[in-house]
DNA sequence: GAAAGTGTTGAAAG
DNA sequence: TCTTTCAACACTTT
């Protein structure tokens, strides 16, 4: 259940044993076909045989591979990983694709409720049509974040996870922002006063950067690589935390579902307009 | 033992 | 166009 500081820490992890590789294979495992999103397993491998993997890095919450002809995403959405072997304690049954390399190691994608899928691209440009910009990056600023709300007349929660609005921000990330930035989940964004929309840019931010410096958030079985695990969930704040107290007033933190996302909030600090 | 819940997303329905 | 609901799947918790 990766969101974009998982999906880094991934992308950091692999780097070194992705970059420079060049693929021999690349097969679903378990006869699972739909592992490949549009593709069928036979063309995607032709695709992909005898290609240099020149860079691995990250676009909202794909992992993306810069092959010399295309590209390859790869999306972990709730229980995706990664890994260089199978370990002793690993169903196999819950592996859907297997890349080899060339010079003999291997890359497996381990998936138990399988809804992770791999997409082939020439360009990134259909990639690119359904993403806003990275929270991380010199286009999300404190304007663009403003003026978005501005035009949007749904709820604030909702919008922070329209990948579409800004490209990366999960279940997480989007309570902790909201809950640092002292503004309620079901606030309507264009009753966001700029004030608040200045905190919640400068929260999304240093809650992103805080999260990838401790390699992300795990809470069941999130990996960064093999069988490392993020350690952020220690430093939540409302996330999760329901009926325990808000760490900055003590008043017992709510949780409301909004869009079918559970959604945590502390009722004192975050007031609706 | 059945039902509900889970960090994601996109398609379908309203 | 926008929001809401549901489905994809497997496992854990209630």
């Amino acid at each position: 259940m990766p969101e974009l500081p998982e999906v880094q820490s991934v992308v950091n992890h692999f780097r070194k044993y992705v970059e420079g590789q060049k693929i021999q294979s690349v097969k679903p495992l378990n006869e699972w076909n739909k592992v490949f999103h549009s593709i069928s397993p036979t063309k995607l491998n032709h695709k992909l045989k005898s290609q240099n993997i020149s860079k691995l890095w990250r676009r909202g919450k794909y992992i993306i591979l810069d092959l010399d002809q295309g590209y390859l995403a790869i999306h972990l959405r709730m229980t995706g990983r990664l890994q260089t072997k199978i370990n002793k304690t690993d169903h196999l049954k819950h592996f859907t694709v297997l890349m080899k390399f060339e010079n003999g190691t291997n890359l497996y994608f381990k998936d138990y409720r399988k809804f992770g899928r791999w997409y082939y691209f020439e360009t990134l440009s259909k990639l690119e049509a359904k993403l806003g910009p990275e929270p991380l990056g010199s286009a999300f600023t404190r304007q663009f974040l403003k003026e978005g709300l501005q035009r949007s007349p749904g709820m604030i929660k909702p919008k922070l996870l329209n990948q579409k609005f800004i490209a990366g921000i999960g279940n997480i990330y989007a309570d902790e922002s909201l809950w640092t930035a002292r503004i309620h989940p079901m606030e309507k964004c264009c009753n966001i006063s700029t004030v608040k929309s200045n905190r919640l840019h400068q929260a999304i931010q240093e809650i992103l950067n805080k999260a990838i410096g401790h390699k992300g958030t795990t809470i069941i079985n999130f990996s960064p690589g093999d069988e490392a695990r993020g350690n952020f969930a220690n430093y939540l704040n409302v996330f999760g935390k329901s009926n325990e107290p808000c760490p900055r007033c003590k008043t017992l933190i709510q949780k409301i579902f909004l869009g079918q996302r559970g959604t945590h909030f502390c009722p004192r600090c975050q007031k609706k307009r």
